[in-house]
RNA sequence: GCAAGGGUGGUCGAGUGGUUAAUGGCACCGGGCUGUAAACCCGGCGGAGUAACUUCCUACGUAGGUUCGAAUCCUACCCCUUGCACCA
């Protein structure tokens, strides 16, 4: 790839890229020395659970290190002590070294599922924060103005409603930047919601006599419902860990509308290629089913893909039962129906199970169940269906 | 420590003595329709029992109290938010 073309790749869906130039400096020197760049992403140590919001800032990594440069993942097992301002949370309370390693243990599982773990270094910032010395803060605290950190829009903010800053919010940005220097970064990632640490960190590093680093922030990815980001707390998230027919339902319910930004962030396919799909009398549908393939080739693989693209086919537009079944074993007897449900975990309460039935959404052996109260014979193979989606054979044994 | 405001079901948020399992939105579940687990429409959405229900139990921060009756009034306590004071 030419200079050119790595640049438009890099840049492909992201927000800010500051400053381009300073990028091509720096990709042109890769190439003539040979000596990779630095790139770094940071996250915080709390339970990792990446969703594929997520995964847009992690491709962008991933992205750099396909061109041949080295990927640096950091856990900021100390800024975390903090907890980025929002204006909301205060400190928050420490995490122990024993959770801290398991999450860095699952963040890794999780990330390498994108990133080649060869060419990917994982840091925290205890590493160099444990051996500051208070004197050291304070040296640090020295390069920057309270104005310069107050520019930060949520502090300006909070200052002009008059509502409490707590002065170690402050040092947040100041300990994120730091880690630039520490690190040596050339390039650092993030979401939007970053651009000012990032920024921080590119006028310590001047500071501190390093080359300033390029940074580049990506936006925010709007979940299932279209309008609000994609969060594990708004449960409208895609969660990289999840079953490859559970990814495949849900890009299908994301409304044509946001498909495109879903192609644009987190496939690799092109701009001008988006634009001819747009362009195109196909099926919306059709497009979907594609971009739902990709992005479960991601995580699992093409033959996972074409599998949950069958089951989907199977279960949802030809109403069959899926292949493969959860199976259960009984005792051979009989059976209240509503109980049966309970037992089995299909509904939650009996007053459930008998909700199901009553609108019929319950068939058992294929059958719509009407009556709530029925014995069921169990001998043999039983099916039960609940809606569209939850099939459980029964057994007798 | 003082003062003010607040703690309601998965969530947001009404309700300020009596059809209150508690309006409404969101989320969620089932059904219909469809190119889709989209949109839209319909139904449901604490639990238990019943053939059924104007049945029973549990629930509005915690514990008591007043009352025929309280999420709603009183007392104490806990927690959250904000301001002030103390300190400097």
């Amino acid at each position: 790839m030419t200079i050119d073309e790595q640049i438009a790749f890099i840049k492909k869906g992201a927000v800010d890229l500051i400053r381009e130039d300073d990028l091509r400096v720096k990709l042109e020197r890769a190439a003539k020395t040979g000596k990779p760049l630095r790139v770094k992403l940071g996250a915080d140590p709390t339970a990792p659970d990446i969703h594929l919001g997520h995964t847009v800032v992690i491709r962008k990594l991933k992205a750099f290190q396909e061109l041949g440069h080295t990927a640096i993942f950091l856990i900021g097992d100390f800024t975390g002590l903090i907890g980025d301002p929002s204006g909301k949370n205060a400190t928050r309370p420490p995490l122990s070294r024993e959770e801290i390693n398991a999450n860095a243990e699952t963040y890794k599982k999780q990330i390498f599922k994108l990133l080649d773990p060869e060419r990917t270094e994982i840091r925290f910032n205890s590493e160099w924060m444990d051996k500051f010395a208070a004197a050291d803060f304070v040296k640090l605290c020295s390069r920057v103005t309270v104005k310069q950190i107050l520019e930060r829009d949520d502090f300006e903010k909070r200052l002009r409603e008059e509502r409490p800053i707590s002065l170690h919010e402050l040092l947040y940005p100041l300990t994120q930047g730091f880690d630039s220097v520490a690190l040596e970064a050339d390039v650092e990632l993030g979401g939007t919601d970053q651009k000012f640490n990032l920024m921080v960190g590119r006028n310590l590093q001047r500071e501190y006599a390093q080359e300033p680093q390029v940074i580049l922030t990506t936006p925010l990815l709007e979940g299932l419902d279209g309008v609000q980001k994609m969060s594990k707390s708004l449960n409208n998230y895609i969660g990289i860990d999840e079953p490859a027919a559970e990814m495949f339902g849900k890009v299908m319910s994301v409304s044509d509308e946001l498909m495109w930004k879903y192609y644009e962030l987190l496939t690799d396919v092109t701009p001008p290629e988006i634009e001819q799909m747009k362009a195109s009398d196909e099926n919306p549908r059709n497009l979907k089913v594609r971009l739902a393939k990709m992005i479960i080739a991601d995580f699992h693989s093409k033959a996972a893909a074409d599998a949950a693209e069958a089951d989907f086919v199977a279960r949802f537009v030809k109403k069959e039962v899926p292949d493969e079944v959860e199976e259960q074993t009984l005792a051979a007897g009989s059976y209240n129906l509503a109980e049966l449900l309970l037992q089995t975990g299909l509904a939650p309460s009996k007053k459930e199970a008998k909700r199901l039935i009553e609108q019929g959404g319950v068939r058992v052996g294929g059958e719509k169940a009407s009556n709530a109260g029925a014995e069921i014979e169990l001998a043999g193979e039983l099916l039960l269906q609940v809606g569209k989606r939850r099939f459980l054979r029964l057994k007798t044994g």
